[in-house]
DNA sequence: CGTCGCCTTGAATCATGTCAACTACAGTGG
DNA sequence: CCACTGTAGTTGACATGATTCAAGGCGACG
């Protein structure tokens, strides 16, 4: 023990666990725009960590539309649950031109076996995962679309910023309007209405598949974000 | 190793598991309807399983209405991201009166050093809410309000019987129709429609704060639910 | 230069929300 | 035992945010 009794006691390392698990991948995998990484209903057999460009995890429902959960951006780990879901019960599709990683089942067993703290942040990534996903049903569930927007924008702007993808409030943008949609739980033709109606009251400029979030202060009161958000938000650091 | 390359290499012994941890507990805490056990933005620091009724998860939003994330149940942990976690980002509140235990963060470690398999338990309990979480979200995301109400009954009914809780399709139904609307992402004037018309055409009845679903399967079809949900759905099995 | 995907815009419609009143109980205290 | 009070459920009339359908624009690309 620590000797602090309130001393941290679990956590991820973030960036030196992923350079550890990176240190065991042979070979790096690409895959083009709408390419499915992981689909829906199969065996989950591999741990996929993106490592540039942006993916979207996702559900088809039935009826024949979709609903995307979140986007997996680089460093993010597509399936945490990997080593605990017997099935995916998502899909993950490349949104823009990928590079990942996959490390297999039996190598990452082996990999934990030496270094124990690699389950722990997949644990972590699992329960930031959650974190994203509570904020987007109470989102979805309890706010309109300029609301739902502008708390999509600002999510994304903060986890850009954290891994240094953005110069001031400016990022590159993939998403279609329709994966707008999908995420938020509208039309495409409405997200378009907010998105327009955002633009000519000067909060973002689009340009050339780049957003800027050009008023970001009142974006973060329509969005009512709270603060700061996930990154590293709610999760014990180890150190 | 089991022998099997495909033998399933980690996973929740379930019932075992809560014996286990049921062990180390000294007393059980009591909670009457409607009192906070866990708190939204405040530190964790210990475990809570429930043992008896009916809990909900769920998060206030600044606009004074509120998202219930989804209902604990007898067997649930309320907060399996207790070591994970600095601070819940979720309130966890008592809908019926609930007997609970609660298990010190130290005593979890300790007992988790000595069954290592714990943590494993608790980590498949994180990964079964984030699968709730996303049907959840693609209900509130893309169907209309009755087909996200017959969900719900559907997916309590699921849970409810694998604890044994029900008799034929009929179970003890706590909730009010504004937590259902808090659920659902609507309101409760509109769950009551639904409702209403549910009973009128015989997929439901509803007396003396318990539920029967008159008519399972048209109930089934109207939810869309692809087959037999939760309770062990996607999960790895230890033996 | 035609095609295709994506964005944009208008008009009509629909699902759900809002407001407001009223009923039915269960609990409480006199 | 009754009068009060409060919470939950029910119902109607009306308002509105979001969807649907439909048409056209615009740029990328073979």
């Amino acid at each position: 023990m620590t000797g602090r009794r309130s001393a941290p006691l679990v956590g991820s390392l973030g960036a030196q666990v992923r350079g550890e698990l990176l240190s065991v991948v042979r070979r790096r995998h690409q895959a083009a725009p709408g390419e499915l990484i992981i689909e829906q209903g199969r065996p989950a057999t591999a741990l996929a960590m993106i490592e540039e460009g942006w993916a979207m995890r996702f559900r088809d429902l039935d009826s024949g539309c979709r609903q995307i959960m979140d986007f997996v951006l680089p460093g993010d780990f597509c399936d945490p649950c990997v080593l605990i879901a017997e099935r995916s019960d998502f899909s993950v599709a490349a949104i823009t031109g990928l590079t990942y990683s996959l490390i297999e089942q039996a190598e990452l067993l082996e990999l934990i076996r030496r270094v124990p703290h690699i389950a722990l942040a997949l644990w972590w990534d699992e329960a930031a995962e959650a974190d994203r996903l509570r904020s987007h049903l109470a989102a979805v569930g309890r706010t309109n679309a300029r609301e739902r927007i502008a708390q999509l924008l600002i999510e994304l702007y903060f986890r850009l910023q954290a891994i240094h993808q953005t110069i001031d409030h400016r990022f590159a943008f993939p998403l279609t309007q329709e994966m707008i949609a999908d995420a938020t739980g509208l039309t495409a033709v409405h997200v378009n209405r907010v998105l327009c109606r955002m633009e000519r009251e000067g909060l973002i400029r689009r340009d050339r598949r780049a957003l800027a979030l050009t008023d970001f202060v009142r974006l973060q009161e329509i969005a009512h974000a709270p603060m700061a958000l996930l990154p590293g938000r709610l999760l014990r650091q180890a150190r």
